[in-house]
DNA sequence: CAGTTCAATGGCAGCGCTGCCAATTTCAAC
DNA sequence: GTTGAAATTGGCAGCGCTGCCATTGAACTG
């Protein structure tokens, strides 16, 4: 791969400071008992050579990692990118370092890739979701990590999981839909197969609708990842076989923002013709003409949560850190 | 940290399978010769065992590393989300892991993380950007590591740089704008002393715009990070202190987005009475009612391509991918 | 001033793996 | 059968660091 080795070691740093190897190691880790002209002088050996501690050597030799492996399944959607910061930002005050793959929201890849971070015996995997395949549930069960599930709390974790319920947020939407007096209701989603929580947000809200009497009314579900395109795409398709639709549920604001835009350029009246809702209330979605209705959801913050109940050595527990109905001006509130 | 240690280690496997540990290890890493009896009967007690290589180790033992440290400065840009998309996919197939930290824009810090991920003795190190403390570039400079600098090309690179001209791009947006008989023309920027790149291009721009007799008109630039917000209230800004502007130039699409939207809401006509344009050439930005103008950027290819080049062990060199302007609608062409 | 305590320090055995080298086996050609 | 080359294989010394234990003075006690 490269040829570098550490030039300079932990040896002759000692052997330059003029002292033994595990009192630099003391001074530098600031662990355990040494005096300050020691220290100083220990420094100024480090400075001179322009030391840099191997992290490998480290780690092999202590018992704990600073490790933390996380595993997002895409990142060209916002949403991992939030949770991303979150994490990354409170584990750098923690002294961790980050590990990262993405799946493409495959499981057999989450699977391999699982396998491929347990091998740098990090402290802790996380994950999105908590739908994982057998191997990868298996891996983690007996890798001795903590391991730590987001955006999701409709299930059972493994061991720590930070997030929301989708079903209840499928609800919530289906309930604003039958509070705005909306009869005639549509969905328009992405590859439900592979993202399990619009999935789930999905058969709440048709359920909840249901319970209220109101079926819904005609659906189209993307075969691809969510996209301002097949949002777009989605809706004509649904107005094209049920004009007389007055409100659509999109699996998310990007699509939902695919739909508004194809209003926009239609002409079709917002909502007075046509309400529309999403979900994740993404800043942009906050900044079009008309801000569009959604549900926040908290990502950074789950992100930033569920470091710090790594680095807290936190018990296995569920946080559900819940989320809200952002009105908008594209439905109406009765 | 956590007191997990790997249960089995390659001492076990090799007991378990009546062969000498090197003979393990050859057969896992598939690297010199051993009968297929043995493989057979390696992998049976591998599998039996559970075992999973312990990379720490084997890093330390061998030469090289397959660490990539990949320092951004901001997951809440989709740009930079591009980028690692890009890389880590490629990684991926090179059995390369990532390790990951961003700076927050603050040159400061990268200084920090680029310490910190040296610890980890990677093979490379991407960046972002052309323009790095002292610090960090006398550390990379010894490190022994390839050095990957990205999205950028105005300027000498440390080893590898891949991406492409701000200062050219931002020519070519004031060419475009010249084209289109725009003579009263604004811009709206964002942090230009933490965004050197979007600096760049400012720059680049007004002198394009100088040269052609026309002075800019009037600008706003925000102290914060890119947003669409930002973009809304810097166009508001602009129009109020000069209503008569013709065009403005936004420092990347976010903060056009944030323009268009003002317009939108505003009952501004775009292209007629304002032109807008802005730069990366966003997905949604090609699909607002009117697509807006833009330059459209290889980010996804600069990560790809980046990762390729370490990946082969390229020499030193400067890859400009270039970039496209995007007509959109905008902005009208002469 | 002897006895005790304890901060400060060095020595050294690993952590789990790889790389080198030597030993052993296999096999084709003679 | 033999013989030499090639294929297999095991042993073991590290990689650079940490953790444990022993050692050393120096400060303190009475």
């Amino acid at each position: 791969m490269n040829d570098k080795t550490s030039l300079i070691t932990l040896a002759d740093v000692a052997k330059t400071a003029g002292v033994g190897e595990s009192t630099v190691s003391r001074v530098l880790r600031n662990h355990g008992s040494f005096s300050d002209k020691t220290r100083t002088r220990v420094m100024a050996a480090v400075e001179a050579l322009g030391y840099v501690p191997n992290r490998i050597a480290g780690t092999l030799a202590s018992t704990g990692s600073p490790l933390v492996a996380i595993i997002v399944p895409s990142l060209s959607n916002i949403v991992f990118s939030d949770v991303l910061s979150g994490i990354t930002r409170t584990l750098e005050a923690g002294q961790r370092q980050a590990v990262f793959a993405v799946t493409d929201y495959d499981a057999e890849r989450e699977e391999a890739l699982v396998a491929a971070v347990l091998a740098w015996r990090p402290a802790a995997v996380m994950l999105v979701g908590l739908e994982h395949s057998a191997g990868t549930r298996r891996m983690l069960g007996v890798a001795g990590c903590r391991v730590i599930e987001l955006l999701d709390v409709d299930g059972t974790p493994m061991d720590i999981a930070v997030g929301f319920s989708h079903r209840a947020a499928g609800r919530a939407t289906a309930d604003a839909m039958i509070a705005g007096g909306y009869r005639r209701v549509a969905y328009v989603g992405h590859d439900i197969r592979r993202d399990t929580r619009s999935a789930k947000r999905f058969n709440a809200f048709t359920q909840r609708l249901q319970e209220a009497g109101i079926p819904l009314h005609d659906h189209d579900i993307r075969p691809s990842p969510s996209s301002i395109s097949e949002g777009k795409q989605g809706l004509a398709n649904v107005l094209e076989r049920s004009p007389d639709i007055d409100a659509v549920y999109f699996s998310n604001d990007d699509m939902a923002l695919g739909g508004y835009f194809h209003c926009l350029a239609a002409g079709i009246a917002v909502p007075e013709r046509l309400a529309i809702i999403g979900f994740n209330a993404l800043d942009i979605c906050r900044h079009t003409p008309q801000p569009i209705a959604s549900i926040r959801t908290p990502r950074i913050e789950a992100g930033q949560r569920a470091a710090e109940l790594f680095l807290a050595d936190a018990p296995a527990q569920t946080l559900d850190l819940g989320f809200s109905l952002v009105e908008g001006k594209t439905i109406r509130r009765e």
